[in-house]
DNA sequence: TACCCCAACGTTACCGGTAAACCTGACAAA
DNA sequence: TTTGTCAGGTTTACCGGTAACGTTGGGGTA
């Protein structure tokens, strides 16, 4: 039924070795062999088989694992969307599964990618199970962790501190005026990274003289009604605030939706700030203050870094993508 | 380096198929043989080897593909989500692509995810090239449609008809009274899922006698931006609509962001109604009248199907699953 | 006692590419 | 004429699993 390189050889009178060299673009056969062996390949349907090939010799993976926290994370979707436009164009697949901020789902999820041999693999954070790290130093493989910046990478680093947005937030708030500042997040336990950005907050208000008021934070998912609820509950225990920074863009608007339901003023009465970039956040009734997160670029430069450290190239091990406070209306 | 399963033979004292059968959990050895067997792989740190099982028996592939239209739209996120975690659970790795609602995309990226011998594959959308169609024949795996369904699918299919969701919205804002009808869409050419709810909406509206208006296409993404200024470009040209139906819900969201804007009453002076159920639509000032779309029972119901297919339990071809159109207070 | 059967293995062939080494004839230079 | 070189091939071995089949020894049964 399908057919492969001897069936190919055979119809071609030449040897399965010359159809592979043809096929793959080599050199060592005269321009008539070559179309001949074309016309039989594109007569017979020919598939290159990248399991047998990737399987005969170690040089030939073209997959590429990548694994994200949330694959519904609108965030993330243009980091795949980066990565993949990267790679595809370069003939490399991409394998996916997500962590759920989980380190012990990320080593389930390595431990099955690594038995592909992939050519390497792209992870989001820097917290690994240490069975993790092993497997991938085992591995061999170019590895790229992204999104939360190390200094100490496993392998290669692109992304950017949360602590940093974080504290650059908190730094503008006061700049502008802010004293009072609450905080509304999500899933604590699990995202370190949300985690990082509220400490890196907490830090700028303290070191002012105005230590954070109160936090509100919601085992739920980071969405808009977790927004909306989260400012509702921490408001009705403290009506005093005046600003209150947000785990991500997505939960901001949903407390901009509660503020406008309640008649409360923003910027007036209550400052809002999110994070992330939401392209919503920046055409909404106000203009969110929030910070934009280069999404594409941090994709397509670990996607970059990863292909020309297979083509053996020097790559540095830790790339800054900066990303951007954008002041808004409504902080 | 690397361990196989002859290093662990030669270690345990017994033939390489005895370890193959053991880690893979079968029958045919001692208790006691087996937790030497395991003993002994743990101790090497052996990694199965996936590409030389699936190449070695061409049964043992655990590989399925996936196509979607593009990886930042936050409805296949949702999908992708359905179908990762119904796949993941049973050992499954997910290999993803994007063809940017473009069939020779499509078809590039079938041949690619082909050469790697899939156990199955999942598409989205119903019009491919032929080419493609001879490709996912002639490997014979098994293959599901999703999004948009069709009768006649390649194989199986899962999804709702565009069509219907279209005219349904067209039939609800008629029963509400709207006559005067537009619409905004974007990528004319390229989304043809979009043109077919375009289609069905302005046949409702003929049907009872009152022709669509006038409709504004932009080439451009289908983002809030797109629905901003495509509603400002609509009402430019015509300012007596009384309801205008976006491509989705992001758009609608623009467009009602322009409504604000520009003290247009809505729905009193104008009606908007979007497409697709994103979870801002629900929360936001007024909740947006708009066609919801079971996104993750969708990703999952295929997943399923493909699974059971590849278990050789009977499937059915055509699964529907059904969208709910939900009155809000925008139209 | 002879025979069969079965658990618990071992042997062999094979999947479809690719790397590496080898071959061959034509032509040029010594 | 001999030798070297090179284009244009061919041959062979191998990757690491798995399927299919062969083997062996011990116990039950006729």
């Amino acid at each position: 039924m399908k057919a492969n390189l001897e069936d190919i050889a055979r119809e071609a009178g030449v040897s399965k070795m010359t159809v592979s060299r043809v096929l793959r673009g080599g050199q060592g056969f005269s321009n008539e062999t070559r179309t001949r062996v074309m016309q039989v390949a594109e007569k017979l349907g020919y598939v290159h088989n990248k399991l047998a090939a990737a399987f005969g010799s170690d040089q030939a993976s073209t997959l590429v694992g990548m694994c994200v926290p949330r694959l519904t994370s609108g965030l993330f979707g243009h980091v795949l969307d980066g990565v993949d436009r990267a790679l595809g164009r370069l003939g490399y697949q991409l394998m996916i599964g997500a962590n759920n901020h989980s380190p012990q789902e990320e080593e389930d999820w390595v431990r099955q990618v690594i038995s592909w041999r992939p050519a390497g693999l792209i992870l989001s954070g820097r917290h690994h199970t240490p069975a993790t790290i092993d497997l991938l130093r085992k591995a061999g493989s170019p590895v790229v962790e992204i999104w939360d910046l190390t200094t100490s990478p496993v392998d290669m680093s692109v992304g950017f501190s949360h602590a940093d947005c974080g504290t650059e937030m908190g730094q503008y708030l006061l700049r502008h005026g802010r004293r009072r500042a609450g905080y509304v997040g999500a899933l604590a336990r699990a995202d370190v990274m949300g985690q990082a950005r509220r400490d890196g907050f907490e830090q700028a208000f303290s070191r002012a003289g105005h230590p954070m008021v109160d936090a509100e934070v919601l085992h739920d998912a980071p969405g808009f009604y977790a927004g909306y609820y989260g400012l509702e509950t921490l408001l009705s225990r403290c009506r005093t605030l005046d600003v209150v920074y947000f785990h991500n863009d997505e939960m901001a608007i949903g407390g901009l939706a509660f503020c406008q339901s309640r008649g409360i003023r923003v910027p007036e009465d209550l400052g809002i700030a999110g994070w992330g970039g939401m392209e919503a956040a920046a055409i909404l009734p106000r203009r969110l203050t929030t910070t934009v997160v280069p999404t594409t670029a941090i994709g397509k430069a670990a996607a970059e870094a990863l292909v020309a450290r297979l083509k053996g190239e020097h790559v540095q091990d830790v790339t800054v993508v900066p990303t951007r406070l954008v002041p808004g209306e409504t902080g």
